[in-house]
DNA sequence: GACGACGTTGACGTTAACGTAAAGTGGTTG
DNA sequence: CAACCACTTTACGTTAACGTCAACGTCGTC
């Protein structure tokens, strides 16, 4: 459903001429170091929807970057829920309705503040890390020069 | 154990003259708005170390720095134990061995690189959110002309 | 035609990080 | 003193995000 939606990748790749490369779940699997249980699971949960020839999956260009996008979003701390909620909201914009735009420029907004706080939390925590560090070389200095 | 440590927070506090302030379980419960479980399920874990007066437990600046840094620590995506790893590394610091030192050194490093790798994270997932962000306004635009 | 590599579904197991409920302790306040 | 509050321990429950295992289908090839 909703296949008719123009290209999830392409601002990300630009406006190559289509490549129709396609991918196999353990292709997709060792490209992003993870298993195909989890590629599997994402797709349970909403996260993925590969064509199927017969029975087994066929991944294209633009399930391989909404894997891209759910893992860059984990490392970032947002719940497999939290980041159906955005693609879902993008897939359905085309035809979407004002309330649900506006419901989706609303969680882009969460998801923004969201990254201002951790970028100020890495800011803090890098000079945390700074200070632990000279601490544990002047330690260490004071060892080699008492050791020797 | 090791109350010998000159003292962990004057990294962040600098050397005002001691505050010797304390604190109950729901004071800072609701400092840092986390239940008081959690902050007892974190002392199990070996994260928190609050002094006992009778029955009941008696936070201090120390350890209201170490939740603090603790609560940073996961909502930049740390485990509790990883956490935990590095504490117990800093307390160690003063009387550690230089195997101790340099293995905490390099768990810094591991720190640091994961914070680089989230750094280019977001400034990637900030991309894509201006991208969906500014289709969807389009989409929006277009609904208002064509409604009104 | 057996074998191995890869794919499939289904179901149960596991771990981290707490939530929640029960039952008791200790102080103070009307 | 009774009632209430904040605190305590113990223990079982819960959720997310997979791992693991069984049992099976489908190729290519030796």
């Amino acid at each position: 459903m909703s296949t008719s939606s123009p290209d999830v990748t392409s601002s990300v790749s630009g406006s190559l001429p289509r490549q129709r490369r396609t991918y196999s779940i353990g292709e997709l699997a060792r490209m992003f170091e993870v298993t195909p249980r989890t590629i599997r699971f994402y797709e349970q949960e909403g996260l993925l929807a590969p064509e199927r020839r017969g029975q087994t999956r066929v991944y294209h260009e633009k399930d391989r970057v909404r894997l891209k996008l759910t893992l860059r979003g984990k490392r970032l701390g947002f719940s497999l829920a939290e980041i159906r909620e955005v693609i879902e909201m993008y897939d359905a914009m085309p035809d979407g309705n004002a309330r649900q735009l506006k419901r989706l420029l609303e969680i882009l907004g969460e998801k923004r503040a969201n990254m201002e706080r951790q970028l100020e939390d890495i800011r803090l925590m890098q000079r945390e890390l700074d200070d632990v560090e000279s601490r544990a070389r002047e330690v260490l200095d004071r060892l080699a020069r008492q050791g020797a």
